[in-house]
DNA sequence: GCTGGCACTCGGTAGCATCGACTGCCAGGT
DNA sequence: ACCTGGCAGTCGATGCTACCGAGTGCCAGC
C-alpha cells in the first residue's frame, strides 16, 4: 500500500493528467498537490511510484502518466464521489420529470442525456424482460404465411416478433391462437414460455410453438436492446483519429456493448480500466457501469464509456444519478 | 455548357481528388484523362475552369482542386453509374435473401449495410405509416393510471404508445375500449383516426380519445423512425477531428437527419453536395438518398453520408441497389 | 489553337540551434 | 533517516533557414 505522502502525489498527477493531458512534472504536483515538500522529494516518490507501476514516463525528461494501475489506484482509494455539478443536477431533475411515453425512446434519450453529462459516449441497455409478466398476447396476420406476435411486458416494454408460416393459416386459426396464448400466458412469466397445453387443432398448436419460441429466443441468447448516446464526444476524448475510429466500431456491434457492460458487473466492478475491459481496441477507454431496478429487481445496465483518463469522479456521480433516477423512474410506474 | 475536353479535364480532377485527397496537377490529368494534348493545354483549359468556378486552387502552385459545382457538374453529367462490384452484389444479395425478423431491426441493418458498402454513414428512415392500414388495436393497462396502446399496422410495423390517465379506470373499460377501437380501426387506414362514435360511457370514450390522439400524433408530425450505420466511417472519411464531431453530431440528431434527407427528395434531387443539404456543418459533406417503396408507393428513404469528395458513381450504386431490394423484400412481404 | 520552355510561387521537409521542462543524483543540513 | 537545494544531463518542442519540387502563368513559335 501507499503511504499518504504517494498516494497524494499520485493524486495530484492523476487528476492534473485528467485536466490537461498532459504528463505532469514534480512542480506542478508541488503546486497542486498540497504536500509540503520540495520538487525533489516528489520526484524520488515519483521515481517510487513509477518502478511500483502506478505511473509511467513517456520518455525521459518528460513528466509523469498514470498507468492503469494508478488510475485503478485513483478510483479505488482517491476519488472522492464528486457531487454532481448543481447545472446537471437541474438537467437530470428536469429530464426525468419530463420524460414521458415510449419506454424505448425515454431509454434512447437517456443514453443521450448520460452522453451529455459526462462528455464521453452513453449507453443504456434496456431491461432484460426475465422478471416481467405478461400483460396481454396478441397473434396479427401479415400476409398469408407471416404473422406477427405482439406480446405487453409489465414493465410496459412490447415484444413484436415476426413467425414465418410454413403454410397459410385462416383467420380464425390466428383468432384461435391468440385466445389459446392469452388464456395461458397472461398474468404470468417467463417460465409460462416453457410449454402449452394442446388445442387439439394441429394448425393452430403449431402457430402456438412458433409464437412461444419467438418469445422465448427474445429473452434468451437473443441481444439485448442497446442505446447509444453521445457518440460525437467521442471525437473529442481521443485525439488518435485511429482510435475514434475503433471505439464508434465497438459502438455499432450492439451486442459487443452489452457483452462489455454485464461482463463488467459480472466481475463486481463498476469501473473497469484499459486492459480490465477484456477489450482490446479499448485499451485507451475506460467505462463505468451501473445497474438500474424496476419495482427492486436489477433490470438494465447502464454506462458511460470515455478515455482512461476520464474525469471519473464526475462520470461515476452521472452514472449514479442517473441510474437512481431511472430506477425510480420505472418503478413508480 | 463546357466542351469535351474540359469535361474530361474536370471529370480526371475528380476522379484523382477523390482518390488521393490531394490537389491535382495539369501532369496528373494529362498522364489519366486520356486527353491527347500537352500539360501547358491542360493548365489553360484549368484555368477557365477554375474562372468558371468548377475547379478552385488552396493556394498558387498548388493543383486543383474540385469545387461543389465542380462535383456537381460531376454527377450530372460524367458520374457514369459505377455497377456494384461483384463482391458487393453478393454481399447485398445474401443480406436480403438472410434479412428476416423484426422491421426495426432489419432496417437497423440496413442501415450498416449501407454504411459497409459505401464506407461512409448509411442512413435509413423507416416507413412513414401514412398509408398503411390497421391490423389490430389493443389497450393494455399497465398501472391504474397509465395504459398502452399497441396498434400493429398492414406493414409489419408495431406502433405503441402510452397514454396517461387522469384517474384510475378498471379492466373491463379498457376491454371495452379495445373492442371499440378495435370494430371502429380494424381494417381503416390513418383517416379513421380522425374522430370515432361514443359508446355511451364517459370513462371508456376518454380512453378511446386519448388513444387515437396518440396514434394520430405519431404519424403526424412526431418524427420518423430513423437508422444510422456505419458511424465509425465516418472517422475516417474526413481527417479534421472537428469536423468529424460535427457530423456526427448531426447524424445523432435524428430529427435533423430525417428533415435533411426529405428536403433533398423533396427538391428532387439524389445527391445533395455541400451547402445544398441546406446545413451549415454539412459544407464538406454529401448526401446520396432514395425513396424507397411498399407496393408501389413510396415509404421511407435511405441515403449515406460522406464527405464532399465521395466516391459517387460507387456510392450511388449502392445507394440504388440497397432500396431496389428493399422495396423488394418490403413489398413481397 | 497547341506546344515547349521558362521564370516564379509557395507549401513541405530536412537540418540545426535553441529552449525549457523534466529528471536523477549528490552533498549538506536537520 | 529523511529532506532539500543545486546541478548536470536528457530529449521533445519550437523556430529558423535553406532547399526542393510540384505546380502555375505566360509567351514566343510552330
Amino acid at each position: 500500500m501507499l503511504d499518504e505522502r504517494k498516494a497524494a502525489i499520485l493524486r495530484a498527477v492523476v487528476e492534473e493528467y485528467i485536466d490537461t493531458a498532459l504528463p505532469v512534472g514534480s512542480a506542478h504536483v508541488v503546486k497542486s498537490s498540497g504536500v509540503q515538500v520540495s520538487s525533489a522529494t516528489v520526484r524520488h516518490d515519483m521515481a517510487t511510484l513509477e518502478q511500483e507501476g502506478y505511473l509511467r514516463q513517456p520518455h525521459t525528461s518528460a513528466g509523469r502518466v498514470p498507468t492503469e494501475k494508478g488510475y485503478r489506484f485513483f478510483v479505488d482509494h482517491l476519488g472522492q464521489p464528486a457531487p454532481l455539478r448543481g447545472s446537471e443536477a437541474v438537467q437530470v431533475r428536469s429530464f426525468f420529470d419530463h420524460a414521458h411515453g415510449e419506454l424505448e425512446q425515454m431509454l434512447q434519450d437517456t443514453s443521450r442525456l448520460l452522453g451529455d453529462l459526462t462528455n464521453y459516449a452513453g449507453v443504456v441497455v434496456a431491461p432484460t424482460p426475465t422478471e416481467t409478466t405478461v400483460l396481454s398476447v396478441q397473434v396479427v396476420s401479415i400476409t398469408a404465411t407471416t404473422a406477427l406476435v405482439v406480446a405487453v411486458m409489465s414493465n410496459g416494454a412490447v415484444e413484436k416478433h415476426t413467425v414465418e408460416l410454413a403454410e397459410p393459416i385462416g383467420e380464425e386459426r390466428i383468432g384461435a391462437a391468440t385466445v389459446h396464448l392469452a388464456a395461458h400466458l397472461t398474468g404470468r412469466g417467463r417460465q409460462a414460455l416453457g410449454a402449452l397445453p394442446a388445442t387439439g387443432d394441429a394448425a393452430t398448436d403449431a402457430l402456438c410453438t412458433l409464437a412461444l419460441g419467438s418469445l422465448r429466443r427474445h429473452g434468451g441468447e437473443e441481444p439485448d436492446q442497446v442505446f447509444v448516446g453521445g457518440t460525437s464526444q467521442v471525437a473529442h476524448a481521443f485525439d488518435a483519429i485511429e482510435t475514434v475510429r475503433e471505439v464508434l466500431g465497438i459502438l455499432e456491434q450492439q451486442y459487443v456493448v452489452v457483452t462489455l457492460l454485464r461482463d463488467v458487473l459480472d466481475r463486481g466492478m463498476h469501473v473497469a480500466i484499459g486492459t480490465e475491459t477484456g477489450m482490446a481496441p479499448l485499451a485507451e477507454c475506460a467505462v463505468i457501469v451501473a445497474p438500474y431496478r424496476v419495482d427492486g429487481e436489477a433490470a438494465g445496465t447502464i454506462g458511460v464509456l470515455g478515455p482512461a483518463r476520464m474525469d471519473y469522479p464526475q462520470a461515476m456521480a452521472a452514472v449514479a444519478v442517473v441510474s437512481h433516477r431511472l430506477s425510480q423512474r420505472l418503478t413508480e410506474g
